[in-house]
RNA sequence: GGAGAGGUGGCAGAGCGGUUGAAUGCGGCGGCCUCGAAAGUCGUUUCCCGACGUGUCGGGACGGGGGUUCGAAUCCCUCCCUCUCCGCCA
């Protein structure tokens, strides 16, 4: 949510940031209905002080035995009044409200105006495309022929785009994760969370997925819950409503989740095997801070995903997203790419993106500040650190013999408890 | 799912129609005391909206929403949540 205060001020800026994210310019009504809101109530307290200060009066009056029944008369009148300027400003909130909801966060000064995937700008890579003296299986080939994936099982049970995975595929997911949380714990001092999977709409609005992303959710109508997208949804609105110290910042979490997305009307491109899925898991970072460090925040983020693919050997870049590609919520956003040589493409493991105060308004997640006990919004962060199926799909084929099968790196050995993934049984 | 109890400030816990933003205690912050600390003692301690000389004034908020009333933390309705017991269940 953005602050209807400071586009008050200064709505050019707006106007510019909101243009930058290909926003519908609806400025102009906003600020009328901020105007029309603000004269509205400074009428219904003026009646209400009248209320207040009669009322007195009549206590008084009641007190001593004395008759007040013409005050009460006159402010019966002033109550209907006051009851018919409330209507009205809830009104008018309701078509702010409606409004404001809708406005994305307005992008970085860093971040390159642009339309769409196109113009996002390439940042760094590491390590480079390995090179093989065999030809190259991509990844569904390689796992459905050693026997770790079966999408047509998952098929009969759940619908297209559901993985399910078998024997050694099963446990190198299961060990991704537990790596992954390891890492994050061990090496970066993140607080491990396991969170629920179903998140209410006040958790949904929070982070920003609803309204706009409503249909992209699973959802279950009997108790109003959504299967959550991401596990940035229940480990942000952990701090929802809540003023915190700013002694306590900036808060660490990381956590694994599976993750549901409907992905609508996504069938096409790159959605073989498990590059695009209906459920997948997920290792989140979260973090909370004070507004002056969120970009330093966003940066160490970004390394600490990357970090991820570095200790697994996989190469991959790193592109900064164009303000036409930036979600709803951030302000600045990094996405990392890893390399399939397999599939001859990069695919997206992690988007790390800064939302400044966007979410923390909308979830009211505030902080005192020690300096001078004042109570601001705090900045919230995210990044996944990573997403198992496309990590999948990257490590399949990077570790892929001439044999077919797969050499598990050293690294993660403890965690598979095997060293090679051979056909089967 | 059924029955009962309850949701008040950072926490505990009063108030149950008329200066109650809210007693009291704990915690926090500041002063005094002390070489220093503890104890003691005095003071202080919520957030949101609006107006303007930015500090003051006005309004609002006692789980959420609605109602009754001149006036609601207090009465009524409704939803949500927590606890206890019963039922069901991984």
């Amino acid at each position: 949510m953005l602050d209807i205060k400071q586009i008050r001020q200064d709505p050019e800026r707006f106007k510019v940031g909101l243009d930058a994210k290909n926003s519908g310019d609806e400025l102009d009504t906003l600020l009328n209905l901020d105007q029309k809101r603000r004269e509205a109530v400074t009428r219904s307290d003026e009646l209400k002080a009248l209320r207040n200060r009669v009322s007195g009066e009549i206590a008084q009056l009641k007190k001593n035995k004395q008759a007040a029944d013409d005050k009460i008369q006159e402010m019966k009148q002033v109550g209907a009044q006051i009851k018919t300027l409330d209507e009205e400003i809830r009104q008018v909130e309701e078509q702010l409200d409606a409004i404001m909801i809708t406005l994305p966060n307005l992008p970085h000064e860093t971040v390159k105006i642009g339309e769409s995937e196109e113009d996002n700008v390439f940042v760094r890579e590491w390590g480079k495309k390995p090179t093989f003296d065999f030809p190259l299986i991509d990844h569904l080939d390689l796992a459905e022929a050693l026997g770790i994936l079966d999408f047509h099982s998952a098929a009969k049970i759940s619908g297209s785009g559901f993985p399910l995975y078998k024997g050694a595929g099963a446990k190198l997911e299961r060990a991704f994760i537990n790596f992954m949380l390891d890492f994050h714990v061990e090496k970066h001092g993140y607080q491990e969370i396991f969170p629920p999977f179903l998140a209410n709409r006040k958790s949904t609005f929070g982070t920003g997925q609803l309204p706009k992303l409503e249909d992209d959710m699973y959802l279950d109508n009997t108790d109003d819950l959504f299967l959550i997208p991401t596990a940035e949804v229940p480990v942000t609105n952990i701090h929802r409503d809540e003023i915190l110290a700013e002694s306590q910042l900036p808060i660490k979490y990381t956590a694994y989740s599976a993750c549901f997305r409907r992905e609508a009307g996504s069938y096409g491109k790159d959605t073989r095997g498990l590059s695009r899925v209906h459920q997948f898991n997920k290792v989140e970072m979260v973090r909370f801070t004070v507004p002056e460090t969120s970009y330093e925040a966003h940066e160490a983020l970004l390394k600490d995903a990357e970090e991820i693919l570095q200790a697994l050997n996989l190469h991959y870049r790193v592109v900064s997203l164009c303000s036409g590609d930036l979600s709803f919520a951030a302000a600045k956003c990094y996405d990392i790419e890893v390399w399939a040589p397999g599939s001859e493409k990069y695919f997206e493991v992690s988007s790390v993106s800064n939302f400044t105060d966007f979410q923390a308004r909308r979830a009211n997640i505030r902080y005192r500040r020690t300096s001078d006990k004042k109570v601001s919004y705090v900045h919230t962060l995210n990044g996944s650190g990573v997403a198992t199926p496309r990590l999948m799909i990257a490590f399949l084929e990077t570790y892929q013999t001439d044999e077919g099968t797969i050499i598990i790196p050293e690294i993660l050995q403890p965690y598979t408890g095997f060293n090679i993934i051979k056909t089967q049984p």
